[in-house]
DNA sequence: GCCCAGGCCATTT
DNA sequence: AAATGGCATGGG
């Protein structure tokens, strides 16, 4: 039946994307809501709704109501939000030319640097630490389907099987959390993150801090800033700095990204600390530092997923 | 039961 | 300055 509330119930619209893999995009750590849907993934674009599918170069885009303003502007808003226009050829041509870096480069090839919602993308990392992924996307998800906005997506028959449409949640801004106590923040599994992250949504509802103001700073000023929050240390404030203000020399140091660097580049190296860890990565991996940390860590923590899956077969052969 | 996870913070040396 | 322990929660 024809959905009425709208002349048309979807709007499909197609655009071109070269040197990029959107699974790998959506599955490599850097942002943890979007889910599988058919062929494609659904998810949030700050307060859109969004469908997307790729087809070899090709992106197919859907979700957004038509015909609301916003969904003229959907292809503009999605090549911005993967960052379609990062020439990743150059980028990754300016990786240094090491045996890790290389093949991190070659498993990684398509993954780009998205431009994520500033408070989104900076809560959601306060709800990181001493987390595996799949939990923070747990957190994600709860937060969201507890105080985000439910919409509606339709899927259209011919690229989705199964439900014909499905319910996205947006990411609940900092407003929305300020109201909350710290227990009704706990029912969404953050733990001891829920009073910094209260804390901080509070400095932003307030006005106290403006995000978007900040985008001026330079980038240590900018760091500076952002470990000022409660709940931000200098992984976290570099992971939004890379993720959500485009400052792509920005090199998180989490545990995965420490082993990557002892392992390979200080092999018998005792007495190591962060600041010459740090001092290390700001120098050897250059102007697009944040890029190849991305590609090194998606790298690693593939390897330990297939490793691990490795273990569990041989375990089931043996019995 | 154990160990670990895209850490941060307060406290102690 | 540098090292240490506590902190919630869930999966392997």
């Amino acid at each position: 039946m024809l959905d009425t509330r709208y002349p048309i119930a979807m709007k499909i619209t197609e655009i071109c994307a070269r040197d990029f893999n959107l699974a790998m995009t959506l599955n490599s750590g850097q942002v943890f809501h979007w889910e599988k849907a058919g062929r494609g993934f659904v998810g949030t674009i700050g307060d859109l709704p969004v469908y997307v599918e790729q087809n070899g170069t090709v992106l197919i885009l859907g979700g957004a109501p038509w015909p609301a303003p916003e969904t003229r502007a959907l292809p503009r808003i999605v090549a911005h939000y993967f960052a379609l226009d990062h020439r990743l050829a150059e980028i990754c041509a300016s990786f240094p030319d090491d045996p890790v870096m290389n093949a991190a480069r070659l498993f990684c090839r398509g993954l780009r640097i998205i431009r994520q919602p500033r408070w989104e993308c900076l809560a959601t990392f306060i709800c990181s630490s001493m987390k595996q992924v799949a939990h923070i996307r747990q957190i994600s998800k709860a937060l969201r389907e507890r105080f985000g906005v439910a919409l509606k997506i339709d899927l259209s028959k011919d690229h989705c099987s199964g439900a014909d449409s499905c319910i996205v949640h947006t990411f609940p801004s900092a407003e929305r959390l300020a109201k909350n106590s710290e227990r009704e923040l706990r029912k969404c599994a953050v733990g001891y993150r829920a009073a910094h992250l209260l804390a901080t949504a509070r400095l932003v509802d307030s006005g106290e801090v403006d995000l978007d103001e900040w985008q001026v700073l330079s980038d240590t000023d900018l760091r500076q800033q952002l470990c000022e929050l409660p709940g931000v240390g200098a992984k976290i404030a570099n992971c939004v700095m890379l993720f959500a203000y485009e400052r792509l020399r920005a090199f998180p140091i989490d545990v995965w990204i420490e082993r990557v660097l002892r392992q390979h580049y200080f092999p018998r190296a005792r007495k190591l600390n962060t600041a010459r860890l740090r001092e290390f990565s700001e120098s050897h991996f250059g102007e697009h530092g944040g890029y190849a940390q991305q590609y090194l860590f998606h790298h690693a923590l593939s390897r330990a997923r297939k490793s691990a899956v490795s273990r569990k077969q041989a375990r089931k052969w043996q019995e």
